[in-house]
DNA sequence: CGAGGTTACTTTACGCTGTAAGGAGTCGCA
DNA sequence: TGCGACTCCTTACAGCGTAAAGTAACCTCG
C-alpha cells in the first residue's frame, strides 16, 4: 500500500488545532514533549518518506514509543490534520495590491505551487476538505483578499477562490506524483516517462490514430529550457499557461457584468 | 485509517489495461474467475465501502479467499488502476460541437462532475497521474476533441485541458469529502456542517474579525434551492461560477492572439 | 488410457499497521 | 506521607497486503 489521507474526528482536531494551550501546573511527571513537538516530528518524518508515515517512526525520531503520542494526540487522522495545518504556517499571510490583484494572485499561486513542491504529501491529504485550522484559514484569506478588490460580488468570488485553489493544488499534484513514481523506482524524470510510454507503444502501437487529438497536442512542444529537469518543463509550461487562462477568465468577469 | 490510493506498477498495469486476451487453451482447471469480474467486483466493493476495500473483501464477492484474486492481478495498487480505468468506460467518448465548444465543455464538465458523484473512490486514487488507460485516455481525448474547434494551438490547449480537469476534479472532491465525512458520523450535510461551524465558533469566537474577508465571501449568499440538499447548493453553485470564469477565460484566448 | 506438467485456488504464515489495555514510575498537593 | 493525576512503556489484538507451499483439477502427450 502506499499512501494514505487523513480526516480526524473535526471537533477534536479543531479543538487542538486552535488551541490556547494554557500551560498550567499539574500534577504528574514534567511531559517531556509536546503537540507541537510532535507535529514538527511528523512533518520531518512525512517529508521524507511521504504519507505512508507510522505512528512508530514518529515516535522514535522523538525517543519514544508509538504509543507515548497518544497521551498528546487523539490519533493518526488528527495529527495528519495538525501536521496539514502546521505546514501551511510557512505560507505568507498576506500579498501588497499595489500593481493589481493579477500579479499578487500570481504570487499567490506560485508560493502554493513551491509549497506543495516542498511538502508533497500535503496534497494526499484529504483535499478540498472543509477548512479546519488557523492557518489553511489564514491561506484562503490571504487569496480572497486579494480577489476581492475586484469588486466582485461575494457569490462569484467564492467559485473564482475555489477554482484558484483547485487548479493549483491539481497542477501541483500532477507533478508531485510523477516524480514520486519516478523516484521510486529509482529513475530519473525523463527515462521514466520514456519508459512508460515505451510501454504503451509496445502494447498499443496505434496509440497516435486512436487518440488524434491527444497526439496533436502532445506534438506541439515549447523550446526546453535545459536548466530544468525534463518533467518540469512540461509541468510548469502548463501551470503558467493554464493560470493564465484562468486569470483572463477573472478579467473578463471584472470587465463586465 | 482512512484512505488509500494506489500506483501500481506502471508496466504491470499498462500491460492489463490493454490487454487483448486471446483465450488460449491451456491445461489446468478452468478459471472460474476473469480480471473482468475482479475488477467489477472491485468498483462494487469501492462503491459500497470507499477506498478502504480489501483484498479479502473483494475475493469474499467472488466467492474466493483474497489470494485466488493474485492469480488474475499482482496486487493491490494495480487493481485499483485497472478499476479506475474501468470505472471511466461509463462516460461519453464523445460531444457534439455543433453549438460551438462552450455548452460541450459545459457538458463535459457536468458529466465528470456526476461521474464523480458516482464512484466517489476515483477521487481517491492518486490523481493526475499520467494517463495510463484506454478509457481515461478516451476521456481526456473526447476534452481535447472538444478545445481544438477552438483553433488554439497545441501548448495552450495543453494548459487547458488540464486546467478544465484540474478544476472539475477538485470541485468535486470538496462535496464528495464533505458528504463523506458527514454520513460517516450519520448526521445530515446541514447538521454537520453546523456542528462544524459550532465547534469553531466556539473555540475562536472572533473568527469573523481574524478573517474579514472570508466572512465576507461567506454571508453572500444565493437564494437556496429547496430540491437540493444544504450542500449540495453551495457546491453546485461554486462549481458552475467557478466553471464559468474558466470558460470565460478560455474564450478570451480564443478571441485574442 | 495413464502419466506428467500446468494451472486455479486454499491454507498458513509473516511483517506491518493503528491503537486498546494495563502497569510502572514521577510529580504536586493535602 | 500518601493520594491521585499524569507520562510513558510493554504487551496484545485485529486487520491489512501478500509470500510460500500444498491440493486438486485439467490438458497434452506417450
Amino acid at each position: 500500500m502506499v499512501v494514505y489521507a487523513g480526516q480526524g474526528d473535526p471537533r477534536r482536531s479543531i479543538e487542538l488545532l486552535w488551541r490556547a494551550s494554557v500551560a498550567e501546573q499539574r500534577p504528574g511527571p514534567k511531559p517531556g514533549l509536546s503537540v507541537d513537538s510532535i507535529v514538527d516530528a511528523g512533518i520531518a518524518v512525512a517529508d521524507e518518506q511521504g504519507m505512508a508515515f507510522s505512528m512508530r517512526a514518529v515516535g522514535e525520531r522523538l525517543g519514544r514509543t508509538a504509543m507515548a503520542l497518544y497521551t498528546y494526540v487523539p490519533g493518526k487522522n488528527e495529527l495528519i490534520d495538525l501536521m496539514y495545518d502546521r505546514a501551511m504556517a510557512e505560507l505568507p499571510t498576506s500579498y501588497p495590491v499595489a500593481d493589481g490583484w493579477r500579479p499578487a494572485v500570481t504570487r499567490w499561486a506560485e508560493d502554493m505551487w513551491e509549497f506543495y513542491g516542498r511538502h508533497p504529501w500535503v496534497l494526499q491529504v484529504s483535499q478540498a476538505r472543509p477548512v479546519l485550522g488557523p492557518h489553511e484559514f489564514a491561506v484562503v484569506e490571504s487569496l480572497a483578499a486579494i480577489l476581492v478588490t475586484t469588486g466582485l460580488p461575494g457569490r462569484r468570488l467564492r467559485g473564482i477562490v475555489g477554482a484558484v485553489n483547485h487548479f493549483v493544488r491539481g497542477a501541483a499534484q500532477s507533478v508531485a506524483e510523477a516524480r514520486a513514481a519516478g523516484s521510486a523506482t529509482g529513475e530519473g524524470d525523463e527515462e521514466w516517462w520514456y519508459a512508460r510510454s515505451a510501454v504503451l507503444m509496445e502494447v498499443e502501437p496505434e496509440l497516435a490514430e486512436k487518440f488524434p487529438v491527444l497526439h496533436l497536442l502532445e506534438s506541439d512542444r515549447d523550446p526546453v529550457d535545459p536548466e530544468l529537469p525534463y518533467l518540469e518543463n512540461d509541468a510548469v509550461e502548463n501551470f503558467r499557461s493554464g493560470l493564465e487562462v484562468l486569470l483572463d477568465g477573472i478579467e473578463g468577469a471584472v470587465a463586465k457584468p
